[in-house]
DNA sequence: GTGTGTGCAAATGATTTGCATATAA
DNA sequence: TTATATGCAAATCATTTGCACACAC
């Protein structure tokens, strides 16, 4: 693992935020480093298919990555932005239903967050 | 509702699959249509905003899209493949949590389909 | 030393936009 | 008529790729 992918990781790790390929490329350029946006593209891809950390994909938006930590996530419908959430663990469920010992999934709530509730009213 | 408009609505409900732009083009076109790719994406998007379809995104392949009757969906990791399911309702439960009347979720459970895992074994 | 990561610039591919024309209410 | 949809081509934007160079093991 190189001095990037490691201050990569740790930048999603330790994010309370879910950062875009370009969060993470502004942040380390900021520190100086002289990190291209294709080696972030390339070691974030290569984390999720090592399966390090997990690519959030909305509509509209550019991909964002996440840790791992089982957790859901509110969207918002009108900004895009996401909020961790924790709703009840259906893997159990999921898969007795499809027959297999173990499943995956990604459940996603739509949900109004606090500014645009506010832009609104 | 124009002409189109209605014709790519009813490709859509009237489909088993999930269709993307480009489908929905080539298959108007084939039935000379004279349909324009731009006319399609014009079209899906005012359905979509006025929530008479629904879009799938899903990472890495172009958008599809499908009718809103209730239902969640099987994505295949390999090739993208989505599949219809059914798992219990959970709008409820959520908007409790959420402390509203009303929520609108989208699950996606990753299952490889039939001819991928084929191909695998 | 050899494979793998990196930087850069150019390519890609899905989707959007601008504008003139055509169509629907 | 008068707004709105359409066709076309060009533009956009996130992401990927090719290639030469530089590290890491």
């Amino acid at each position: 693992m190189t001095k990037y992918a490691k201050m990569i990781l740790e930048l999603i790790e330790s994010s309370g935020t879910h950062l875009s390929a370009e969060d993470i490329f502004l942040t380390l350029r900021d520190r100086q480093e002289g990190i291209a946006l294709a080696t972030v593209y390339n070691n974030l891809n290569r984390m999720c298919d090592e399966g390090v950390i997990r690519r959030l994909t909305v509509d509209g938006y550019p991909d964002r990555y996440d840790k791992l930590v089982r957790h859901d996530h509110l969207v918002c419908p009108k900004c895009g932005k996401l909020t961790d959430v924790r709703f009840a663990d259906m893997s159990a469920e999921i898969a007795k239903q499809l027959g297999v010992e173990k499943a995956e999934y990604d459940l996603r709530v739509f949900f109004l967050c606090d500014e645009c509730a506010k832009k609104k009213g």
